[in-house]
RNA sequence: GGCACCGUCGCCAAGUGGUAAGGCCCGGGUCUGCAAAAUCCGUAUUCGGCGGUUCGAAUCCGCCCGGUGCCUCCA
């Protein structure tokens, strides 16, 4: 079945069609990278990801562009209040980010390519722009795209020119013939990193550089163009505009993006995140206090067009499902132990087709709920298991992993995973490891006495300490409530 | 004000014409030295409200109520 996607230019769902037979040219807005990655940008991320992993599951041949925006105001004004190099204190942060995806099993780009590398492009596609008609310049150092000139510039975000002349603005200096036209190219002020031009120094305007790098790496059309919801207008609505009217010929949207999507934003007490709310967290600052995967797998829970809204209770939710998932794997693993697979069940191809529908990784949730409960009660029941039963559980713990790999998670051994997250819990509650497996070793040498009052002793101080035990045939284990 | 989106069980959340997935919580059972974990059973005749279309609507249309976002930097 084909996969069918939300087309916010198109204003509904439709059949995914790339340009090219088996190949997906896809480009994803990257950060600008003045601060550390956000939850909203973890959400994002992690929600294209989502679509890169089906999409090569599916069998395209992906290449996936995702700038960094290493050239901005935001950046020079931190950099000039910190006294750093705009350049130094972008490159940290793009490095910071990295890191912060990794730790969301993002995968990284083919491609990650930054504003400062692509000064020529982005000044050859300027000119493009001039000598078609397009932009002007009207001699202050400037360069402005006439925003009338092209029909089609209202079509993604579906608004109308004069409601948008409403909001427009015109800064001072600035010479456009239009309110509605954007900047190509600013004028070097004092202080500012600058780039020769045929206008005279200066630096790129905001939405020029995704188009010079989309073009640059992908060429046009692109099959996807995928962001946040926010940046429909007026980024993607320019990006558009000016990667269609460079081009020369027809002046039709599909010409830049056959594809646009746009995911929904991260909420904290239904409000939108935001530094002047003062409800901001970092990726950081979360993953102090929860495992990368758990993280990435709360974001899961939502579909990816709606907002949602962040809660340590909902993340602590998620954190507690992912650690039942894990178990319930290394349980399959353990009792599964060398027996021949048996036969597929048809749980991936379920759940890819619940990604065909517009990746919906919530539903592929729910999906995968009866399989982990069977293999559960699979593995936990008395008695021996049969062959058979033995080749469920390596079958389920394989088409599992399978799923895993569809959303990102249930990649790392459970053995592995489980104390990870686990230490991380208890870090964040002050429990010291050591003193839990002393307590542990204590209370089995008192149920080997059956001395149970002693043994309940130490368990309800494990309890007050906010561990829980679970006594098992390989011994007990423990973790955080 | 304009444009868009959203309102499904106490909480989270799928479902866009065929008669309400899943998770958490809660109640009961099994298992257990007792627990925990796991598992089983139960838990929305109902989808913000009111009308309409239809054999049939949470799903389509209209109005109303409530919420959010964009229109300015933003994932």
């Amino acid at each position: 079945m084909a996969i069918q996607l939300y087309d916010t230019l198109a204003g509904r769902k439709r059949t995914f069609e790339p340009l090219e037979a088996g190949k997906v040219r896809l480009y994803v807005c990257g950060p600008t990278v003045y601060d550390y990655a956000h939850l909203g940008h973890a959400r994002c991320y992690v929600v294209w990801d989502v679509v890169l992993r089906h999409l090569r599951a599916r069998g395209y041949e992906v290449k996936y562009v995702r700038n960094f925006t290493d050239v901005d105001d935001k950046i020079i004004r931190r950099a000039n209040e910190r006294g750093e190099d705009p350049a130094a204190l972008a490159a940290r942060f793009a490095d910071a980010f990295d890191e912060d995806m990794d730790a969301l099993r993002c995968l990284r780009p083919d491609v990650a390519p930054r504003v400062t590398g692509h000064l020529p492009e982005i000044v050859a596609l300027i000119e493009r722009l001039v000598a078609n008609g397009f932009a002007y310049a009207p001699g202050n150092g400037d360069v402005y795209f006439a925003v009338r000139k092209f029909p089609e510039y209202t079509r993604l975000s579906k608004r109308n020119l004069d409601d948008l002349v409403a909001g427009a603005r015109v800064e001072p200096g600035e010479a456009k013939h239009d309110p509605l036209d954007f900047a190509l190219w600013k004028a070097a002020k004092a202080g500012e990193p600058r780039w020769p031009s045929p206008w005279g120094e200066g630096r790129p305007g905001w939405h020029i550089e995704c188009s010079a790098m989309t073009l640059a790496h992908l060429g046009a059309p692109i099959d996807i163009h995928a962001g946040g919801k926010d940046l429909v207008f007026p980024h993607h609505t320019n990006e558009i505009a000016q990667s269609v009217a460079a081009q020369g010929g027809g002046l039709e949207a599909e010409r830049y993006a056959r594809h646009w999507m746009h995911n929904g934003f991260v909420q904290i007490d239904d409000q939108k995140m935001s530094k002047s709310l003062g409800n901001f967290f970092t990726v950081r600052e979360v993953l102090k206090k929860a495992d990368g995967e758990a993280l990435r797998f709360f974001l899961l829970g939502t579909h990816y067009r709606n907002d949602f809204n962040f809660s340590d209770t909902v993340l602590g939710e998620a954190e507690k499902r992912l650690v039942y998932l894990y178990e319930t794997l290394e349980k399959a693993d353990r009792v599964g132990a060398g027996a021949a697979l048996g036969p597929a069940t048809g749980l991936v191809e379920q759940v890819r087709a619940a990604l065909d529908d517009d990746f919906n990784t919530a539903a592929v949730l729910g999906i995968v709920s009866e399989a982990f409960t069977a293999a559960n009660a699979l593995a936990d029941r008395k008695g021996k298991r049969s062959p058979e039963e033995k080749g469920k559980l390596a079958r389920f713990a394989a088409e599992a992993r399978e799923v895993g790999a569809a959303l990102g998670i249930l990649q790392r051994p459970a053995g592995e995973a489980l104390p990870s997250i686990r230490d991380r819990a208890a870090g964040r509650r002050g429990i010291d490891p050591a003193a839990v497996e002393a307590r542990l070793a204590a209370r089995a040498e008192a149920r080997k006495a059956k001395d149970f009052a002693r043994s309940d002793a130490l368990r309800d101080e494990l309890a007050a300490m906010g561990v829980a035990i679970m006594d098992g045939p390989a011994g007990t284990t423990w973790k955080v409530e």
